[in-house]
DNA sequence: TGTACATCAGTGAACGCGCGTTCACTGATGTAC
DNA sequence: TGTACATCAGTGAACGCGCGTTCACTGATGTAC
């Protein structure tokens, strides 16, 4: 055994990483082979030795929080128990902020690569489809019962969460990006029930504090 | 003058519209300018008579029915008028029906190249933002009052709408995009205040009926 | 009506380039003695 | 501890290919007479 036992999965790893990082900048075609080789430290030549195909690699990208347990970014401060009843309102927040917004290359695939996926084959979309049905289970565990389907207000809070995100990074004007993060978080803590109804600005609203279904 | 007067204007509107569909379907960077070309029943060599890059036929592509008064696809049926105080129910039934989801050639770009455009120039992101203030504008004409701000409903409504999409189109299997879409729609037309709230099965909500801004 | 002509819309060969993929090889590694 | 060695992780030249873009040219067109 010339190499040690871990070395082989380490650099596969380094590999992915790197992948990661440019396609979420960059999408799936626009990043060479020999870009994410360079990116882990490597040449060109070796990639095929531990993928079959640049399009194998697609699939190891997507994962997020919800499915990878190492994930970081903008997620810090997060709490790390999937099944806890209070991630919902700390998931949103964390998905439609400043730092996930300006961070890129660490971002969530789902917000940097849905169209990519779209055009891509089945394994791919199971991989995205599997990492937003975690996200909608999250959402859906830690929502707050108002009388409405729990699942389906979390799969339009999700929805509204990856959407916001993908269409404020597709705009030009920055204020009117911001604007419309903050307008989609504060409906997507409303749909979930998190939202502290005492803080509307807007005072006319006579519906009783009871079924808005807010935390305090 | 050897050639009538609008032939070369024309012959662009030709070129543009096999772009959108070759776009739509394919993105950006995996259509070439001989496969446009033959869209438009012409050879590559003629493309840079009418355009000076590529990349300026970005900015053409976009549009919608929000801002191309000759759209049609999933809009048939859909009042022309954009400043009615119908038109929000109307437009995101058809903007998350299973027609605008399958037929992706005449979709609209915003569901088809929003990661596109965020990797691409001012100008292309421009044009995007447009698009996307003009159906903002749309539902928020038509949005009901109920004590929350309009316009930031409005955005999180048409960030709700494309996002569903964009995620739905995604998604590997068909049942649960198709159950995504009815979460998004049956959401989407709660916030404008367009939902019909007798329809609910869930009864548990007190709700009362005045405040929640249904038509009927 | 018919013909000769100037115009310019459209053609297609050619360019340099970077891509995904292959493969013969090199040389760093841990092991055996 | 030191050395010779088998292994295989990683290298880089080479492949065929299709791309965006350029340009000298062709030939369809409406016009003038």
């Amino acid at each position: 055994m010339p190499y040690a036992a871990g070395h082989r999965t380490e650099v596969k790893g380094k590999i992915i990483q790197s992948a990661r990082r440019l396609f979420n900048r960059d999408g799936f075609d626009n990043v060479s082979i020999a870009q994410i080789m360079a990116g882990a430290g490597l040449t060109h030549g070796g990639f095929y030795s531990y993928f079959k195909s640049k399009s194998e690699l697609y699939t190891e990208v997507l994962g997020c929080f919800f499915t990878d347990p190492n994930w970081k970014s903008c997620w810090e401060g997060v709490e790390v128990d999937l099944s806890s009843a209070n991630l919902g309102p700390q998931v949103v927040r964390a998905y439609l902020s400043r730092q996930h917004f300006e961070d890129v290359e660490n971002s969530c695939p789902m917000v940097a690569l849905p169209t990519d996926v779209s055009r891509s084959n089945a394994p791919v979309k199971r991989a995205f489809e599997t990492v937003f049905e975690a996200m909608v289970s999250v959402l859906e565990r830690s929502s707050i019962e108002n009388g409405r389907p729990r699942r389906a207000r979390a799969q339009a809070t999700a929805a509204l969460c990856v959407g916001g995100m993908v269409v404020a990074r597709a705009m030009l004007n920055r204020v009117r990006a911001d604007e419309l993060r903050e307008a989609c978080m504060s409906v997507a803590l409303t749909l979930g029930g998190w939202r502290d109804e005492s803080k509307l600005k807007n005072g006319k609203s006579k519906r009783p504090r009871s079924l808005s279904a807010g935390r305090i």
